[in-house]
DNA sequence: TAAGTTTTTGGCAGCGATTCCACGATCTGC
DNA sequence: GCAGATCGTGGAATCGCTGCCAAAAACTTA
C-alpha cells in the first residue's frame, strides 16, 4: 500500500483536505481540538508529506541539484574535491548532494535510483566507472553525467595519467640512487592502483617488489614496511601508492632505525594536506583542479546543453621534499 | 513571467503537451521533424522542466533529505563530520545536502531559502548561530533543525565545552612547567575562539599574552610565531586554538632552532587526522561523535516527531604527545 | 481502392499538496 | 437582540508534468 495522502488524514480526522494543510503548516486558524485530531490521525497513519508535491503546490523555485557519488574512503583526497565542487556549485544557486558508496555495485544502484527519481539535475561520479548502458539512459534524460578520476570512455571525465604516476614513483626513487624498489598497493580492484603498478613496473630495476594491502592506511603501510624488510632487506626505495600509506612506512622505518632517504628512500603519492609539513616526497594529484573542472563542465552542460564536454588529463607532478634525495 | 511550462513549449512548436513530454523523455514515437521543432522551442526558451512536478507526475518515492550548512574553513574538522553524516544518513535512505556558507550571514538566507523552498525534511546547522523566529518558523513547518558545534540554546545541539577547552590548553602547559604562556587564536567572531580564550585567560599564568590571526592557517601559525618571539622572547610554552596553528608554529621553532618541548612547548586544537604521527600534543574533539549524534537525533525526528532532542556536551581529551612534556 | 497495420499525436485524468474563496458559527458592540 | 466583524472550516482550482487511451496520419498489402 503506498503511503497515506492528506485525503486519508482528513478522512480519517472527518475534516476537509484544507484543514490537514493547514495544520501540517501550522497555521494558528485552526481549533486546538481539531488539531489534536488531525496530528493523532497523522501520527496513526504515519503520515509524511509528498516533497514533491509540496513544492510544486507551494511554486518553491525551482533550483539545480547536482549529485556527486563518492567512495568516502580514509583519504582527504575526497575531501578537497567536495571543497571545490561545493563552493562552485553554490556560487551558481545550485546544491551538492553528496551521495556515499563503498563499491562500484552500490554506484549502480544509485546512479538507477537517481535516474528513476530525476531528483538530480546532473551527477558527477568519482573513481567509479559507468557503463554504457547507464550512460545512454542519462543521455536519453537528458541529465549530464561527468566522471573525475577514472578513464571511462564513455562519459566525460577529468583524471591524470595513472599510469605516467606509476612511471614517476620509480623514476624518481632511480634518480635518487635506488637500485632496490618496493610498490605498496591498494587493492588492484581499484583501477588507480592497477594503472599505478603497471607503469611502475614499466620502468623499475629489475627484481623490483610490489605488495598489495585492502587497506591504505597507516598502519597497513607501517604492516608492509616491516613484512618488506624481512623478505627483502636490500631494499633501499619504498614507493607508495597513496601517503597514507608513506607515512605509515616511515613510522616503521624510524621505528627499526633506517635512516631516510640515505638508506632508504620513500615516495608517496596523492599530496594530501600537511604531506609538506611531512616532509614526504610525493606525486601531486591536482584535486582542487578536479573538483574546478567537474563543477564548471557540470554548470554550463546545465545551463545548455550544447557539445559534450571534452574530457580533460591533468598532469602529475613530484613534489620533492626530504624523504627522498 | 515566470519560467515557461510544457504548455508553453506546446504552443509555441504547435504540438500538444504529450508530444513536448515525449520530447524531454527521449521517447522514440516522435518523428525527428517534430522532435526538431519541439526542441527548438525548448531554447528559445530556456525551458527547464520543473523537477518537483516531474517527480509528483512520475510517482517517484518521497526520499528524504538533510541539508548540513557548514562553513568549508580549511580545516578537516568538517570533512570528519561529513564524513559521518554521509555514512549514517546514507544507510537510511538520506540524502545529505551540503551547503557551503562563508559566514553568518549567508547562513542565514540559506536558512531562509531552505524554509521557503521545502526542499529538505531538516536541516543541520554547523558552527552557525539560528535566531530565535528562525527557530519557531522551523517549528511551525515541523522541520526538525539542530545544530552542531555551537551552543545556541534554541534548538537541540552537540559540542563541547570549549571554555574548558582553553583551559585544558593552558593547563597542560602548566603541567609541563611552563610559566610563560601565549595564545594562539583565530578571530574573535567566531564563538569558539571567544570561548577558548576565556577558558584560556581564567588559569593562565599571569603576563600570558593572546595573540590572533584572521586566518587560521599553517602560514599564520609560523607568523605568529616570528611576532611572538621578538615581543616576548621568554615564552616557554604555545597554545594553539587550532591544529594548524601549531604546526605554523612548530615550523617556526624549528626555523628558530628552538627546542620542542625543552624550551618551548606547543599544544593545539582539535587533533585532526595526521597530528598523531606530527607528535602534537593537542585537545582532541570528538568530531566522529558530532557527525554521528547530529545524524541519528536527525533520523530519530525525521522518523517520528516526538519530544524534542536532548543537547549534548561532549568532554573534551588532551592527547599528549612529543610536544609538550 | 479498400482494408489492415503501424507510427505519430493530442486529450485528459491523475500525482499530492497549497491556497483562495465562500459559508456557517461564534463574537463583538450598541 | 441584531448588524457587522471574526473565526474555523470545506470545496475547488491549481501547480507542471507523466502516462494511458484513442484519434489521426502514414504506410502496407491485396
Amino acid at each position: 500500500m503506498s503511503s497515506p495522502t492528506i485525503y486519508d488524514i482528513a478522512a480519517k480526522a472527518g475534516v476537509g483536505i484544507a484543514t490537514v494543510s493547514r495544520v501540517i503548516n501550522g497555521s494558528r486558524r485552526v481549533s486546538d481540538k481539531t488539531r489534536k485530531n488531525v496530528q493523532l490521525a497523522m501520527a496513526e497513519l504515519d503520515f509524511r508529506p509528498n516533497n514533491a508535491a509540496r513544492r510544486l503546490a507551494a511554486g518553491a523555485p525551482n533550483r539545480s541539484r547536482v549529485a556527486a557519488l563518492m567512495p568516502f574512503f580514509t583519504t582527504s583526497f575526497y575531501f578537497t574535491v567536495c571543497k571545490a565542487l561545493s563552493q562552485k556549485l553554490s556560487a551558481e544557486n545550485t546544491d551538492l548532494v553528496l551521495v556515499d558508496v563503498k563499491d562500484q555495485e552500490e554506484a549502480d544502484r544509485h546512479l538507477d535510483r537517481l535516474l528513476a527519481e530525476r531528483s538530480c539535475e546532473g551527477v558527477i561520479v568519482c573513481s567509479m566507472d559507468v557503463s554504457e548502458s547507464r550512460r545512454d539512459q542519462y543521455e536519453i534524460l537528458n541529465i549530464p553525467i561527468l566522471a573525475l578520476d577514472y578513464q571511462t570512455q564513455v562519459i566525460p571525465h577529468v583524471r591524470v595519467d595513472n599510469i605516467e604516476g606509476g612511471r614517476l614513483l620509480s623514476s624518481t626513487l632511480s634518480n635518487g640512487g635506488s637500485k632496490n624498489q618496493a610498490l605498496l598497493l591498494g587493492t588492484r580492484t581499484a583501477h588507480a592502483f592497477r594503472d599505478r603498478e603497471q607503469g611502475f613496473l614499466e620502468v623499475c630495476p629489475e627484481g623490483s617488489k610490489v605488495l598489495t594491502t585492502p587497506l591504505t592506511d597507516i598502519a597497513s603501510g607501517a604492516e608492509l614496511v616491516k613484512e618488506l624488510l624481512q623478505s627483502f632487506p636490500e631494499v633501499d626505495g619504498i614507493a607508495c601508492a597513496g601517503d597514507q600509506l608513506a607515512v605509515g612506512a616511515l613510522q616503521e622505518l624510524r621505528r627499526q632505525n633506517k635512516k631516510v632517504p640515505e638508506e632508504i628512500q620513500v615516495i608517496g603519492f596523492d599530496d594530501q594536506p600537511m604531506m609538506d609539513v611531512l616532509g614526504l616526497t610525493t606525486v601531486h594529484q591536482p584535486m582542487l583542479e578536479f573538483g574546478n573542472w567537474a563543477a564548471e563542465t557540470m554548470l554550463a552542460q546545465l545551463k545548455s546543453a550544447g557539445e559534450p564536454p571534452k574530457s580533460l588529463v591533468l598532469p602529475l607532478e613530484v613534489k620533492l621534499r626530504a624523504t627522498t634525495q
